[in-house]
DNA sequence: GTCTATAGACGGATAGAC
DNA sequence: GTCTATCCGTCTATAGAC
């Protein structure tokens, strides 16, 4: 192997360290020391690697999303009837949201990112694809509903929950079940199904 | 008056100066530099009224609940029927999301707070009133849902699509009308009541 | 490719004059 | 109460040796 693979691998090795790091503290409070301490580096060979630190911000976001947002697609099989696989891909969303704390995160700051150019980027690039998903799944479903907000909707549904984790923990009515992901799933697909009361007690 | 309400009033005044540059920015993204700037003061003077940045903070997250949370409670009364109760603050709370971006983004910012203690504090004694109203009203409605996760559910839907309104206008689908706070609390409401789909033709 | 060393700006916080 | 002046630490980014 030649030099150029290496310097390859170290590259994404940077964007794999500094994940979990931009993830938990965001753009501000992780400093280009931070970074290089992660890796076992120095500032200065960061530098090497990545122009500057916006630019490695953005590379760590897209990485992320590309590494993660694959596990939704599993199980999707067209065959299946609309509804199960809505159900599918709910369930595994919130199996994702409820063991990645990291990917949860990182689509928080990108939400609250204060940098407009830098939200666009990251919104028309990263978030589209996975929004993208939802949206065709929901037009398929012969919904009284308009398409985009309710694509919308599943998604703060599944995702809220586990982003307030450590939050709803101090919120009245609290039980650790709540933190499960099936749990969860089951609620958001009932709501979605029948909304929050009972309409057919005879039913389901 | 004796120097004690004037002591008082710049307190005040550096409170509210600095919740827009706290709700946009963040903690570690302000400086006490650019408080002092915001109330035309010096750094010197901030410390004088505040111990630390810390506290600063706190104290203006607090603030700014006090002074909005009241808006949703607004033409809340006993006498009205629990799904009608429900409806007005859903509106409420739409409308206050949508004109008011700073008390927003205090939310988001509370939710992805890394300092442990810092987020204990304000969850335990800003966010647990919203929670509690919405969960009150929640258990009137005789509902099949776990009153813990609907309430979670209510507040998710109403939130995040305005949480996310930069972001929103680059997803497919979108259209200026998701913006307003009516379309959203109609949208919210007929899911919580009926589910995404039409499951009686010939009623509503 | 990675290092040491450093420039230059900015951060939180304090001392002491007024 | 608010100021000026300052301490001292950390930040991004770069220059140049190896």
């Amino acid at each position: 192997m030649g030099q150029g693979t290496g310097k390859r691998r170290t590259r994404e090795e940077i964007l794999e360290l500094s994940v979990p790091l931009f993830a938990e503290f965001g753009y501000y409070d992780v400093s280009m020391r931070d970074v290089a301490a992660a890796c076992g580096l120095t500032p200065a060979a960061i530098y090497y690697h990545f122009s500057d630190k916006d630019h490695l911000y953005l590379e760590v976001v897209a990485h992320e999303f590309r590494e993660k947002s694959a596990a939704l697609l599993i199980d999707l099989n067209d065959s299946d009837a609309p509804w199960v696989r809505l159900e599918k891909f709910v369930t595994n969303l919130a199996h994702l949201a409820a063991k990645d704390e990291v990917f949860l995160r990182l689509i928080q700051w990108v939400r609250l990112d204060s940098e407009e150019k830098r939200q666009q980027k990251l919104a028309a690039h990263v978030l589209k694809d996975l929004f993208l998903v939802v949206h065709r799944l929901v037009t398929g479903l012969d919904c009284r509903c308009d398409p985009y907000l309710l694509s919308m909707s599943i998604v703060s549904l599944v995702l809220i929950p586990f982003e307030g984790r450590q939050i709803r923990k101090f919120m009245p009515g609290y039980r650790p079940e709540h933190d499960q992901p099936d749990v969860l799933a089951r609620h958001v697909i009932n709501l979605l199904r029948l909304g929050a009361c009972q309409h057919h007690p005879a039913g389901e």
